[in-house]
This record gives structure tokens, C-alpha cells and sequence, in this order.
DNA sequence: TTCGTATTCAAGCAATTACTTGAATGATCT
DNA sequence: AGATCATTCAAGTAATTGCTTGAATACGAA
């Protein structure tokens, strides 16, 4: 054996990256950055098999972007720390910005409607505090309870149909999901704007907006 | 076929972080870093055979990564924007922030002695203006007249020893490489080091440097 | 201590990925 | 227009990865 200390760093870093190059690892990672989670709540979600989910979180344990901590019975996994959602949104980005496909994909979602830019957080708070605006949280509802932005409204895409003749068509609104991963937010906006309603996305998801410090509220 | 627009864009994200999920791409991407390169010279440096470079170039522009002009007879890749660089520095952070392996061999790097913290670009700038420095780029011979930063003196490791004697204990050394990946710049530390100079390295490499509009000069 | 439960381990299979070799492409340069 | 050269393609093989199944482990509760 006796590999350089340059090719067992690289190896190390590959590591790192690989465990980012699975897809049901992105849809572990995506539930993990909206808090700690048990291993069958995490197959649930994901629709892995509970076995396949802990090889799957073993695996981002060795890349250093989930720690686990026990509690009771079970055993609670996260995002070890800022840096794992850093780079979860950096992918994303990188690929939103970079990828055919993936500007392909987002525009299909749009469904011919061209949306406008998302609205930064920082926009959204502002407005939250001084202006009039809706804003509607795109999640199943135990995701939202355990936590959501405040005056935030839960609704999901399936409800959100029935909610459409009761919104005021000159209020602007708001969607947010669970992330960079979660297509709910542009779905919903699409719909929204097929009704002719003033609706924009928020630039990035649940995790992002708490990661920066700002309030939420929901049993954590 | 026809999977959920969910699926398919996850698996996009997928294959951006699967780029970066070999190392022999990541020794490529290290050398994209620097600047515009052949693929002759990319396999030539990583040591792969150039229809295996190739292939790995072709991976990485799929995922956004690098992209290529043809110049002449031969084709040039480069990285595709500053967001492939600073993906290649964010993984290259977390893993040695959070994976106790990277801790390990970096410190094995520095053979006993702690070395101190890095010089930030900014402060390493302000020395270069005005403070008493001396800069050596620890790389190849060619990498240095492709580019480096000014009054930089290029020493190879190979070559450091000698250098030594003429260097004054009473001035400060920075040291610098190719960037995140690249250890020349900690092993010319530590031998500098043992050697009773007082010598730091510079955060990241010259990439990060160019790639924050500060002056380099050299045959581009 | 014993039971029940959540998680992890281990073995096996299918699918994917990395690398090699040798041939084919395609644009440049004469 | 043809020759040349750098790059890419294609086929084959070895190694790795992802998933499944069933058993084993570890902890908490009774």
C-alpha cells in the first residue's frame, strides 16, 4: 500500500463529493437539513428500505456531512454544520446554473409561464415585517409543525387548489419549500400564476432562512 | 422511462457532485484551476493516459464543470466559472473540517511541528505592499510561467533545501501552490520550519488569488 | 434479566464506473 | 485535396457501488 499523503487526500475529498453523488443521498441530505431525523423516519420519507437508509447515512457520516447522537431508542441524524448545507446549495446552484438539463427541467416546471426571480430572504423579511404579502409553506404538514417561518400558511400543492379563489389577486405571494432540492415551491408558483396571481418563489427553503439565523417557530 | 421531474433533477445534482467524485478528476480539475489547458498536458500531468483524460473531461463538462474551445489543433479546457472553483474549494473545506482522516495526514504533512494558521490573500496582499515578505511558489517550473503572483520566486521542493541558507530568519515566508488540493505549499512550510524560518502559508492557492481580480503576471 | 425495538452488519446480486486498447473522427495545415 | 495530428469513440474487463434479504447487535423498558 503506502499511497502518497497527496493521493489519500484526494481520495479523502472524492469521498466527500461521493457522497453527494447519489440521489437518494441528496434526498436524505434534503430531509436532513430541515432537522435531526430518526433512520425510519428518513426511509419513510425517502421511500428507501430502512437497512438501505442507514448504509446510505453511514456512508455521509464518513464524508463528515451528517453526525448521529442517540436518543432513547433511536438514533437522531443532522447536517454535522453550516459547511453540508453550504455545499448542498452549491451543487444546486452549480447545476441550475451550468446544466441544460437542469434549466430544462425548471423551466418544464414553470409550464410555459416565465416566473420571475425568486425573492431573496433578506426581501421576504422585510416585507414580512412592514408589507402587505401571503406567505404560503409548501410541505407536508409534519414537516411544517416542526418547523416553519412565521405567519407562514400551510398548504400543500394537492390543497392548494381550493385556496386559489380565496386569495386577493393584489396581495403578492410567496412560496417557499424545503430547499434547493424541492421542486414544491415552483410547482406551486406555476399553478398560482396560471390563475393570475402575483406569486414568486423564496430563494432557497426552510434550511437556509433558519442556517442564517432568522426566526421560525414549530416543536424542533 | 418517464421518471418525476424530482428524480431527474436530483439526479443531475447527482452527477455534478459524481464529477467530483474521483480523484483522477479531481487531480484534472487541480489543474484546471490554473488555467486553460490540452488534453495531452492534462494526461501528461495526472499521469493518465489521454483517452482515460479524455473521458474524464468529458464527465466533468457534462456536469457543468469544464467546458472546451478548440485552439488551433488541439482542444482547451478550462474550468467553466468561479462556481466550479469554489465548489472544488467548499469540498475541499468540509473535508478538512469534518473528516478526522484529512485532519490526519495534513498533520503528518507538517511532521510534528504546528504550523500556524494561514496568511488570508488579503493580508498577504497588504504585506506584499508594504511589509517585508518573501513569497515563494512551490510548484513546477511551467506552472509558475503560466502565471503566479507577482514578485513570487519560484523553488521546487527538490530545490528548497538549497535555497534555505540564503533565506534571513527575521523575514516572514509565505509559501503558495496550486490551490485547495495541492500539498507542495504545506511541505515547504514544514521544512522551512524545521529549519527555524519563520514561514506560513498563504489560504488557498493561485487560483483563488486570480480569481479575486488580484494582479498575477506570466505568459498566459 | 429478559423482552422488544431500532439500527447496523453481512452476504449476494445487479448495475454502474474506471481504465485499457485499438480504431475512427474531424479540423488544421501544407 | 490530402496528410497529419489531437481528440474522441467503442468494446472489453476489473473493480466499485447500490440495493435486497436475513441475521446480529445494542440499547431501553419492563
Amino acid at each position: 500500500m503506502s499511497i502518497s499523503p497527496k493521493a489519500a487526500l484526494l481520495e479523502e475529498y472524492a469521498r466527500v463529493a461521493g457522497a453527494l453523488s447519489a440521489p437518494a443521498r441528496l434526498a436524505i441530505l434534503e430531509q436532513l437539513a430541515q432537522g435531526e431525523r430518526g433512520v425510519e423516519g428518513l426511509a419513510e420519507k425517502t421511500g428507501l428500505t430502512v437497512a438501505n437508509c442507514s448504509q446510505h447515512l453511514q456512508h455521509l457520516r464518513r464524508a463528515g456531512l451528517a453526525t448521529s447522537r442517540r436518543d432513547g431508542k433511536s438514533i437522531l441524524y443532522r447536517l454535522t454544520d453550516a459547511k453540508a448545507l453550504a455545499l448542498m446549495d452549491l451543487i444546486q446552484i452549480v447545476a441550475e446554473g451550468n446544466v441544460a438539463e437542469v434549466d430544462h427541467i425548471l423551466r418544464s416546471l414553470a409550464d410555459g409561464l416565465d416566473p420571475p426571480e425568486p425573492v431573496s430572504r433578506d426581501e421576504l423579511q422585510a416585507r414580512l415585517e412592514n408589507g402587505a404579502v401571503v406567505l404560503l409553506d409548501i410541505r407536508p404538514a409534519d414537516e411544517f409543525e416542526a418547523g416553519h417561518i412565521p405567519s407562514a400558511k400551510n398548504i400543500t400543492l394537492a390543497d392548494l387548489a381550493a385556496l386559489i379563489p380565496t386569495l386577493n389577486l393584489n396581495v403578492e405571494i410567496v412560496a417557499y419549500c424545503r430547499g434547493p432540492y424541492c421542486i414544491y415551491a415552483h410547482q406551486a408558483v406555476a399553478a398560482l400564476r396560471r390563475h393570475g396571481l402575483n406569486a414568486r418563489r423564496m430563494k432557497g427553503g426552510l434550511p437556509e432562512w433558519r442556517d442564517e439565523g432568522r426566526a421560525t417557530e414549530g416543536v424542533t
